[in-house]
DNA sequence: AAGTCGTGGTT
DNA sequence: TAACCAAGACT
């Protein structure tokens, strides 16, 4: 609705701020190349934008790195092996995510030339692409006027505004504000203004509000409990589940593996043998899971946490001279542990079993 | 539309 | 330490 930044307004005083307070990320254009009417690589902000889905930007940084210098652009990627791309994926978390990566290339290199969509409708509609990542796309990579609403955002417009209505509830409320906020000239910025803002200054807890550029427009600053906001809804108990793993090691140290379904729980990633994880609390834990007979004894438990379930598994570990795998698993060197596609349980079920296993080199694979 | 999907850091 | 949380998407 307003034409350029408005003067004294809640978006140029957020604007002023970010000039000189950005955070320099690898994947960001910083305002003053923006100003001078660089834009940055869209491929560069769409795997940054699927990469840092819930997740941290520090985690993100290396891998973002190595996908860069593995996979430079579109074509290269859709030219990958999906296999090579979960390896590459793997720790990161949210598998899908990589799934969905590599199909949404696959489509852009044979339906698109290799090029983004320009507009907020045309990425939407990209797999793994949802509203946020759309309009962040847009926005930063195109200088589209979309409203980009993340957790930053919630956190930071529920506060400024002090929103009662709990999240996700007060989505649409949020996205509205925003979307009034917006200043047209410069939508990319602001949108990582107001991101940048909920990550330093804006925090879950204990935010800073003495140097927030912000404070003079603030609710719940003026209420003195700003950690008060976003309300969120309650959440549910996370139910507890237990299973066994099997570490089948032969004479020369390699490890036997398998592959996971593709759709799921770590779909499509490398496990070694388990017995399906139940919320039973005994019975489960002994070796009639195991794929084949052998001398399996236990070697410890190992436990993890995912988003929607607390896992504890029994390890149990036997030692086997040659023998060929079992069908649809296949015998894995020690030497190449680290370059199979395991998530994080399953490194932590090996290094159970056998300690130092696993241990993996400085970088995610492909860097080096 | 509420549940499913990882992981690591912080408090 | 147990809980919370991070640039959410998909079904």
């Amino acid at each position: 609705m307003d034409t350029p930044v408005v003067a004294g307004s809640v978006a140029a005083r957020l604007l002023t701020w970010y000039d000189r307070h950005h955070r320099d990320l690898p994947w960001r254009m910083p305002p003053k190349a923006i100003a001078a009417g660089q834009r940055p690589d869209p491929y560069h902000v769409w795997l940054s934008e699927i990469m840092l889905q819930q997740t941290t930007v520090e985690a993100v940084k290396p891998y973002f790195r190595a996908f860069l210098a593995r996979w430079p652009n579109v074509k290269s990627l859709a030219a990958a092996e999906t296999e090579d791309v979960m390896k590459a994926w793997a720790g990161l978390g949210y598998y899908s995510r990589a799934r969905n990566l590599k199909k949404c290339a696959d489509l852009l290199a044979a339906e698109h030339g290799g090029r983004f969509p320009d507009t907020e409708d045309g990425l939407r509609a990209l797999p793994g692409v949802g509203s946020y990542t759309a309009a962040a796309i847009a926005a930063i990579a195109f200088n589209r006027p979309a409203a980009v609403v993340d957790g930053n955002v919630e956190r930071v417009v529920s506060r400024l505004y002090a929103i009662e209505t709990p999240l996700p509830a007060a989505k649409a409320e949020i996205r509205d504000i925003v979307a009034r906020l917006l200043p047209v000239d410069r939508p990319g910025d602001f949108a990582q203004a107001t991101m940048d803002l909920g990550a330093t200054i804006c925090t879950p807890r204990r935010p800073a509000c003495l140097p927030c550029p912000l404070r003079d427009d603030c609710h719940a600053s003026d209420d003195g409990d700003p950690e008060r906001f976003p309300v969120k809804a309650a959440k549910a108990e996370k139910p507890f589940r237990r299973g066994a793993a099997f570490v089948a090691v032969r004479g020369d140290g390699a490890i036997l593996l398998r592959k996971r379904i593709e759709s799921g729980l770590l779909g499509g990633m490398t496990e070694v043998p388990t017995t399906a994880w139940t919320a039973r609390t005994d019975g489960v834990a002994t070796v009639e899971g195991a794929p084949f007979p052998a001398d399996w004894r236990k070697t410890g438990s190992i436990s993890h946490v995912f988003t929607h379930f607390a896992l504890e598994l029994t390890i149990f570990r036997a030692d086997l001279a040659n023998r060929p795998a079992p069908p649809g698993h296949w015998w894995a060197d020690a030497a190449d542990i680290h370059g199979e596609a395991l998530p994080t349980v399953m490194k932590k079920a090996i290094e159970a079993a056998i300690p130092g296993a696993t241990q993996k080199p400085r970088h995610p694979r492909g860097m080096n």
